[in-house]
DNA sequence: ATCCGAACTCACCTGCCGTTGAATTCCACG
DNA sequence: CGTGGAATTCAACGGCAGGTGAGTTCGGAT
């Protein structure tokens, strides 16, 4: 066994990214509670009291780890200044793309994946989504019972999320962005303006 | 502690279905991996080593807990039966309907819960998906694409399921059964019949 | 040059989980 | 009535996970 000699590494070690990164993959990829410590650990090839020593707990790296690397709720924000006008496309569209650039480090699969067995990761998957979705998504919509509107939307799109990536339907898969935007765009703009 | 004395209970215990009852319920609120053989012992009252007796191992019991109470594959049929006119309704109905009677012992629930960091159940839950619903479906769809139609709507049903069972939404969970056929029903119908 | 704190590893503890084997009690059948 | 097998419990093992405390090496401020 390459066994490291104990103490500091010279120079940047950029080891405590080394770290996040190695988390966040395997929380995208399993979920909290399938995830240990020492998998973490070794992916970033380091003991595991290192991880603890940075983060202080598995909770503690979660928290950290769930970080997005954007700001979501601008995101919404930028979506919504456009109107309700053709929003329900821009959703898929935009949801589409970030989830391609997010790749392995995705929060929003690890969330989901974590939220499964893990209350407090639940809430934590609960709260950002009333926060920087549902709640700014409702006050836009100018129809009856917004708020309803909003979470028929969340369905949907938490629909794509685990069919794609938990479940792994192959044609949901194998689909290109225009094909996915053509089918759901009209779905959520159906549930944010139609008559229901 | 109330201690019992070990060997055989008189009478027809009815204990192998207990712990069957038991194991469904903690899979349905739990997934696979957070329920534990003792927990389910615990609630079914009986010794942890009762449990792997009758089932052999955690898989074993797994697997004897996920059969549905009523074939699943005949209910579709019984659906499709009746053409493709209104199917998207009968559909959300019929899941909605069949939620209810289940309670708290819903292997759909269950399956969906253990997919996420316990592969062996995710190839279950496809393989019923597929076996199940999927596959008529789509053999049932007079459109191009049934396949893909078929996993459009697999989609949103499934959201339908983790968003009030798992994310637990307000609005979603509160909504009665009219409302809920009213708004997800015409999404159904368009991805089984409509242009994409 | 010195020294404190931060980065890092090692060995270990504790607790839970699935599983096992033996012992006990009861039922059914002869 | 006796005997074999099924139901049931107990005690325990081995594994793995999260966490801890002490010790080692390095960087940077003084």
């Amino acid at each position: 066994m390459a066994r490291r000699a104990a103490g500091r590494r010279p120079g940047d070690s950029g080891t405590r990214e080394a770290i996040l990164a190695a988390a966040r993959a395997r929380f995208t990829e399993q979920g909290f509670r399938e995830t240990t410590m020492r998998s973490v650990a070794a992916a970033a090839d380091v003991d595991p009291a290192l991880v603890h020593h940075f983060f202080g707990s598995k909770e503690g790296l979660f928290a950290t780890a769930m970080a997005f690397p954007f700001n979501p709720a601008d995101m919404v924000a930028g979506l919504l200044a456009q109107g309700v006008d053709g929003l329900g496309e821009r959703l898929v569209r935009t949801l589409l793309v970030t989830f391609a650039r997010l790749g392995p480090a995705n929060p929003m699969i690890a969330l989901l994946r974590s939220a499964v067995g893990h209350p407090p990761a639940a809430q934590m998957l609960r709260e950002f989504l009333t926060g920087a979705v549902l709640d700014p998504v409702a006050s836009a919509v100018r129809a009856d019972r917004p708020r309803l509107r909003a979470e028929l939307c969340a369905s949907q799109v938490v629909g794509i999320l685990v069919a794609r990536e938990v479940v792994e339907l192959p044609e949901l898969r194998a689909a290109d962005t225009a094909t996915l935007v053509a089918a759901y765009g009209p779905t959520l703009q159906r549930y944010l303006t139609a008559d229901l």
